[in-house]
DNA sequence: TCCGCAGTCTTGATTCATTCAAGAAAAGGT
DNA sequence: ACCTTTTCTTGAATGAATCAAGACTGCGGA
């Protein structure tokens, strides 16, 4: 991804380019799943120095305009990637807490159908798989 | 449930029989995901005084014994329930972060086959359904 | 029935991700 | 270049969850 890249998509997204969200967008992207205090620490090895606050601002609007997703599995902080739009799901680690993407099993929009949806007008389904990675096993 | 129930229930998990414990197991019982400070309030009906503490003991017991399940939506804290052991998922309101059963739609064991599980082990698929409750629609 | 010990509960403090608040700085249209 | 709005900085606060040490109690054995 280049830098242009990264500030078109803020443009698009109607989101001011500044050099922290072009910083949070390109660590996302070049490194799924990070947590708030990774995204902070590439952030800061890229502009210099970013606030705490600034950097949890930057990935609220990020993911509010759909250019993050925000994922967070039982028992894990909040982790950010930048793949989105499409329906893929994720597999945890319950030893060491690693990610890995997955893509849905049963098509384009799967698991959307809810055996009984209890009235709930659902518009999406998140899948999360449980089990051990190849390292901790 | 018989008071009697949850009783058999800790010792056939080998778990000690305390007034605490019974209380947080018949209170989940009841109310199905409930959060923690709901249970403590339920409990404190129960059996007159309950510390926090002893009730996030008795929840990790109990979950661990495979008595709880524990489930944690994004953004929500931590809530428990009951009905363990079958394999059912659950519908969460944005809105007013409400929730409810919904059995597989799959079937018996049905998310479990991921389309590249990636090394992974994978025990245990979890699915939450988003969407908006008829309330809040 | 009484004793003892391992497992549980109480009390009180602590951690840490996340949010709140107010003012300073910067983006971008005019 | 200016002005308005949004964003960032600084510093404090919230709140779920955990840690720690001592008191209590379930329950198996004497």
């Amino acid at each position: 991804m280049h830098p242009l890249d990264a500030e078109s998509m803020l443009r698009d997204a109607q989101l001011r380019v500044t050099r922290q969200r072009v910083a949070v967008l390109e660590a996302v992207a070049r490194a799924p799943h990070l947590d708030t205090e990774s995204v902070i620490a590439a952030v800061r090895a890229e502009v210099g120095s970013v606030s705490h606050q600034a950097v949890y601002d930057v990935l609220r609007a990020l993911t509010e305009a759909g250019l993050l997703r925000r994922i967070q599995p039982s028992g894990s902080v909040a982790r950010y990637e930048a793949r989105v739009g499409d329906n893929h799901h994720h597999v945890v680690c319950r030893g060491c807490g690693s990610i890995a993407d997955v893509d849905c099993a049963t098509g384009a929009a799967p698991c959307l159908t809810a055996s009984d949806d209890h009235g709930y007008a659902i518009d999406e389904a998140e899948v999360v798989y449980w089990g051990t990675c190849p390292t901790c096993s």
